[in-house]
DNA sequence: TTAAATT
């Protein structure tokens, strides 16, 4: 007994270290985006939004952001939407419990991101906007999904089923097909084997619009066997995320920790073979560019690295900025510089990313690639652009 | 062998 005790012990204290060191980054990015946020205490930091005139509709303007990168910060999201338009407010969603373990004791200063978040515009045609242009942007391994929130009611929480069972032959479309007779479907998701790439595991999520709906699927279908499979399938309500208990989070923070620490390298590569990017790789290291004689990085003060793009079209716009750049990892800021009468792009922009590695790996990407019909030239930022 | 969808 005590013995396993001590072992626990030391296999959490070695779990924190490695957190400690390899996301000191995130922790420091986490610590700006308080301060950013104002003094706490004598303001309304998650509060409704109070209306002076009467109750506002928000149907037009508000999104839900979803598969959002486990490590994109409340400031990387303001910047990445804001980037479209002039935002109401927005709220990166972070776990509660998280957020109440002492920094000194965890390095974790603020809750866990849940990977979702949500942002009100102050124009429809933004929200609109953001819909079409940054559904389905790569960020990481993740693909982002851009869509209107629906009127917040309990009626549409914990309407999320999990289930297992299934034919390994069976689609996602044939599962919807099987569950949409009880009601609206909001999204379906079969798990997939990791390795052999596409496999179903034969276990799956759906989420319809209301919770009732969901009773009705798993009295309907749970233990039944669909059309002429072999084996009943299991359909319950899946584990609330947000419900989980402290340790448990804290351990599976850990266990992200540790993947960051030991498999980067794996990830970066698998960001390479994504089908809409192609980028051609630089002949150009890594190595020979940050020690070419004369040039002065400007990285990594404060912010992050500065990265310079030239050769953008008289057209280009952030969002370009934001696919090219956010698959390579955390992306803090991007800017078209433009024309101050014509509005039109310059020719150049920059770019912040947070971690060096990240910025190097989408320097010696994206240096030389090509977009649309022009070369893009992809750099650090040094202090003397315009150099012979 | 349960992935991060309602502030």
């Amino acid at each position: 007994m005590a013995a396993s005790t001590l072992q626990r012990s030391r296999a959490f204290k070695e779990a924190e270290r490695l957190f400690l060191l390899s996301s000191h980054e995130q922790i420091i990015s986490t610590m700006e985006t308080q301060v950013s946020n104002g003094p706490t205490g004598n303001s309304l930091p998650n509060g409704p939004v109070v209306s002076t005139n009467g109750p506002t509709d928000d149907s037009k303007t508000n999104l839900i952001v979803n598969y959002l990168p486990q490590n994109m910060t409340q400031e990387e999201f303001k910047s990445l939407f804001g980037s479209i338009g002039e935002i109401e407010s927005c709220k990166l969603v972070r776990d509660k419990i998280t957020g109440t373990v002492p920094a000194a004791t965890t390095g974790i200063s603020a809750g866990q991101s849940l990977g979702y978040g949500f942002v009100n515009y102050v124009d429809p045609n933004d929200a609109d906007k953001a819909i079409n242009t940054l559904n389905g942007l790569k960020l990481q391994t993740k693909t982002i999904k851009v869509s209107y929130a629906r009127p917040s009611s309990a009626s549409i929480r914990d309407a999320n089923l999990y289930v297992s069972g299934l034919p390994k032959t069976m689609s996602q479309k044939e599962m919807e097909q099987l569950f949409s007779q009880y009601g609206r479907i909001i999204t379906s998701r079969i798990l997939v084997d990791q390795v052999t790439a596409g496999i179903s595991r034969g276990v799956g999520f759906i989420r319809f619009d209301k919770r009732n709906e969901a009773e009705e699927a798993i009295k309907g279908l749970n233990g039944q066997k669909p059309l002429g499979a072999a084996e009943p399938i299991t359909v319950k309500f899946a584990n609330n995320p947000s419900q989980k208990t402290g340790q448990a989070l804290l351990t599976q923070l850990y266990q992200t920790a540790a993947r960051r620490y030991t498999g980067p390298l794996h990830h970066q590569t698998q960001r390479f073979s994504s089908p809409s990017l192609l980028p051609r790789f630089s002949p150009i290291t890594i190595d020979s560019m940050t020690s070419l004689a004369g040039v002065n990085l400007t990285g990594p003060s404060g912010a992050g690295w500065c990265i310079f793009v030239y050769n953008l079209s008289p057209e280009a716009d952030e969002s370009v900025l934001w696919q090219l750049f956010g698959p390579f990892g955390a992306v803090t800021n991007v800017k078209v510089i433009r024309d101050f009468t014509t509005n039109k792009c310059k020719g150049f922009g920059f770019v912040t990313m947070t971690n060096y590695d990240e910025a190097a790996m989408a320097i010696a990407s994206l240096n030389g690639y090509r977009l649309g019909d022009r070369v893009l030239q992809v750099s650090f930022k040094t202090s003397k652009q315009h150099k012979a």
